[in-house]
DNA sequence: CAATGTGAAA
DNA sequence: GTCCATTCACATTG
């Protein structure tokens, strides 16, 4: 379709997961998900033809001007090549659900969800279907109007406002108030005023909110709808009882969702923290774009802003509390990032040091004066275990007090349990959840939802690379062969336990995988990220390349040293990390990222891995060379074929390419010549590994023999980090390959993974009921 | 006392 | 069911 189609693949590819945003409110659509269909057990695969049939279209006659195509089914797509693209982009992200966004045409979806969303940053349902059909080749299909109507019919009428710290339901619609009151709780949770008029309701007026600033074309519908006065009629709820009535109102009883906002420029209950953005924090466009989302009118509305890791999120953390200038608790996923987020503060920030505290275990520090930022982790908050004498009273502040903004960070990668037991524990006026990815492995996304908020923005990592914001990374998956007496092991069905270690030590990926290190960091001069989950590989690859490795037993001055070494010295390029690296630790040096081995089908690891090296280095202008942009990261996932981990990472991958990544195969790594200077090159020495593998666990992994100094390590490969690379430069040496076909074939892998979708136990039953 | 190491927990 | 990682409080060092 365009030059982003590489590979002969559609430029949009049916997606399993898609599905999973809207999957309790499918009705409309339900014939839908036989779209792309190219496994042979889709359900919905006979309608195919019907569904897919959009030659009955009515096309406009100046469709060439317009960027859309809208589809009977929900289906959007937008070409990216259109001049109309940037503010497209902004209008679909806020009504719909990106499915797959490659280079020259995005998909999205519309759902119930999405289009809640979108009425909770101000649009409305005349205003979506109007600048939708303003900017749409065709006709918009009857359906598709009729599906944003009934979806959003009830969204966005109820309000649930705190004025002066006293909870009240607010409604343009006094029949709605009726309603909402016929229910049992609702009922006996409200509070009767004094001022109410005959149907016990308070009457206020209020001009009609414009939502932020935009082009034109968005312009011109909104102010329309937004023009005229409204009377809005309200009544008050007892506080202790909004959880049961925000409950009652969700789509699956009474439907009448509520969105939260806080008024805080009239909260004279709480009071006011002394703290300005600094001049020189200019937030990027994409950062006030999602400030504006949260307040659009003046208030600050709960809910998501998804930015890709590297891309600023602190800024936009730090940026919202200074607005609103109330007290605000800040969480974090572990201590680290406690820290990080405290010295965020800041840098940006014109807080006192004296407000502003840390809550770990190694610190706990008090603010002084009755406003100020506390930053902890989600883990203290939510701990229920045996606390210090000293933690018990600073949680005990935290439950009495009333924060303007609880700013929850990385809020994807908490587990639901313990997510809800935070929410309930603070006190908060508004949160801000903000994260990298809304992919989550178990189903809990429509928690966040109704937990915190709806998603008000969202940014595209294409568009935020081509703006120079964050790294242009080339995926790429290389293809290992697995030698003849690993594959030979690995098809025997006593070895079933050891399969793992079989296919991610197979000598031939660590020959690529020694190749790749050697040609990053001596011909491009990279920093590089090994990850390896699989301890007993992790430790066998740092060791025979003598680099240095943190994993969850490295000690903290340990990890701090090597990570020290690693970002200030020339010698130290190469460090291999375990599941460790996939949080808490931070390395914006990085730019090359090795995967050995990795969680069976975890999205969310994959694009927290690639987050990794997404900080740009230099201005876009920079990384041009003669008219082409130029890679300058790299993301590289080692699979030996024809094992299970090729069904793996077709999965995990899936995610990438509907960012707009391209992959790409590489088959022949290392190259021939390389050959007999990497490791394992002798069949004896394979086979010495091949016995250490067998025999591993008999007899547990030395791990003594890394007790060694990091420090020495690095300096030792340095001093054998010479010799001649042979004709290697640029990209000439490496052999890639089109990503198409062969997907059918790895499929059959008889072998069926473990539901990948399972979350670890341990954080299944943690902070259970 | 701060910097380490331990073991228990969820 | 197993493994890896994280965190806490408390004990032990220098």
């Amino acid at each position: 379709m365009g030059h982003g189609d590489k590979g002969g693949r559609p430029p949009f590819k049916k997606l399993k997961y898609s599905a999973k945003f809207d999957d309790h409110h499918r009705k409309p659509f339900e014939d839908d998900y036989g779209f792309f269909g190219d496994d042979g057990d889709d359900d919905y695969g006979e309608k195919e033809t019907k569904t897919n049939d959009f030659s009955k279209l009515e096309l406009k006659l100046d469709h060439a001007n317009r960027p859309l195509w809208a589809c009977g089914n929900g289906r959007i797509f937008l070409e990216t090549f259109s001049p109309l693209y940037k503010q497209a982009y902004d209008f679909l992200i806020a009504i719909a659900e990106p499915v797959c966004r490659p280079e020259s045409m995005h998909e999205y979806n519309l759902t119930p969800h999405s289009l809640y969303a979108a009425v909770s940053v101000g649009l409305e349902t005349e205003t979506i279907v109007a600048v939708l059909n303003k900017l749409s080749k065709t006709k918009l299909p009857q359906e598709m109007v009729k599906f944003i109507q009934d979806s959003t019919a009830n969204y966005g009428k109820v309000k649930l406002v705190l004025k002066k710290n006293r909870y009240f339901i607010e409604s343009p619609l006094p029949e709605v108030l009726k309603t909402l009151l016929r229910d049992e709780v609702i009922s006996r949770a409200r509070i009767t005023s004094e001022g109410a008029n005959r149907d016990g309701f308070t009457i206020s007026k209020t001009a009609g909110e414009i939502t932020g600033r935009h082009d034109e074309l968005l312009n011109e519908a909104e102010v329309a709808a937004t023009a005229e006065e409204k009377e809005t009629h309200s009544f008050e709820i007892d506080p202790s009882q909004v959880e049961n009535v925000k409950q009652r109102c969700l789509p699956n009883a009474l439907n009448y969702p509520m969105m939260e906002e806080y008024d805080f420029r009239n909260d004279t209950v709480n009071p006011d923290l002394d703290m300005e953005l600094k001049p020189q924090a200019q937030p990027r466009p994409y950062q006030e774009k999602s400030l504006s989302k949260m307040f659009g009118n003046g208030r600050a509305r709960s809910g998501i802003i998804v930015l890709p890791c590297g891309a600023g999120k602190s800024l936009v953390g730090v940026s919202a509390a200074c607005r609103i200038k109330k007290s605000c608790l800040c969480l974090a996923t572990n201590a680290v990032s406690v820290d990080q987020w405290a010295f965020q503060f800041k840098l940006w920030s014109t807080i006192k040091d004296e407000q502003i505290c840390r809550f770990t275990s190694d610190s706990k520090e008090r603010f002084r004066g009755n406003a100020g930022v506390v930053v902890t982790t989600f883990n203290m908050v939510a701990f229920g275990g045996k606390r210090s004498e000293e933690s018990e009273k600073i949680i005990e502040e935290i439950r009495n007090t009333e924060w303007g903004l609880l700013l929850m960070d990385e809020v994807h990668v908490v587990p639901a349990l313990m997510f809800r037991k935070v929410i309930s524990i603070t006190k908060s006026h508004c949160k801000l959840g903000l994260t990298a990815t809304l992919v989550r492995e178990d189903e809990r996304i429509t928690d966040l939802n109704f937990l915190i908020g709806p998603k008000l923005y969202e940014a595209n990592w294409l568009d935020l690379v081509k703006g120079g914001f964050i790294a242009n990374v080339q995926c790429a998956e290389v293809w290992c062969p697995m030698t003849k007496e690993f594959f030979a092991e690995y098809l025997k069905k006593e070895n079933s336990k050891k399969r793992q270690a079989l296919y991610v030590m197979n000598p031939n990926k660590f020959r690529a995988c020694e190749f790749l290190i050697r040609y990053h960091e001596r011909e491009r001069g990279d920093k590089i990220i090994v990850f390896a989950d699989n301890l007993f590989a992790l430790t066998e690859y740092a060791m025979k390349l003598r680099k240095p490795m943190i994993y969850g037993a490295t000690s903290h001055v340990e990890r701090t040293k090597i990570l020290q070494a690693f970002k200030t010295s020339r010698d130290v390029n190469t460090i291999f990390l375990s599941k460790v690296g996939d949080n808490s630790i931070d390395i914006p040096e990085a730019n090359v990222i090795i995967q050995i081995s990795s969680h069976a089908g975890s999205r969310r690891q994959e694009a927290q891995r690639l987050g990794r090296i997404l900080r740009a280095k230099g201005k876009l202008q920079d990384r041009m060379a003669g008219g082409k942009e130029e890679y300058n990261a790299f993301f590289y996932s080692l699979v030996s074929t024809d094992t299970q981990e090729m069904y793996y990472s077709t999965k995990r991958q899936q995610f990438l390419i509907d960012q707009g990544y391209s992959f790409k195969v590489i088959t022949s790594l290392p190259p021939a010549e390389e050959g007999p200077s990497l490791s394992y090159y002798h069949l004896n020495d394979q086979l010495a590994l091949l016995a250490k593998v067998m025999s591993a666990g008999d007899d547990a992994v030395g791990l003594e023999q890394l007790e060694e100094d990091a420090d020495e390590i690095a300096l030792r490969s340095a001093r054998r980090a010479t010799g001649s690379m042979s004709a290697m430069s640029g990209a000439h040496g490496m052999v890639y390959m089109e990503y198409s076909t062969g997907r059918k074939g790895q499929a059959q892998i008889k072998s069926k993974p473990k539901d990948p979708a399972k979350r670890h136990f341990l954080f299944k039953r943690r902070y259970g009921n």
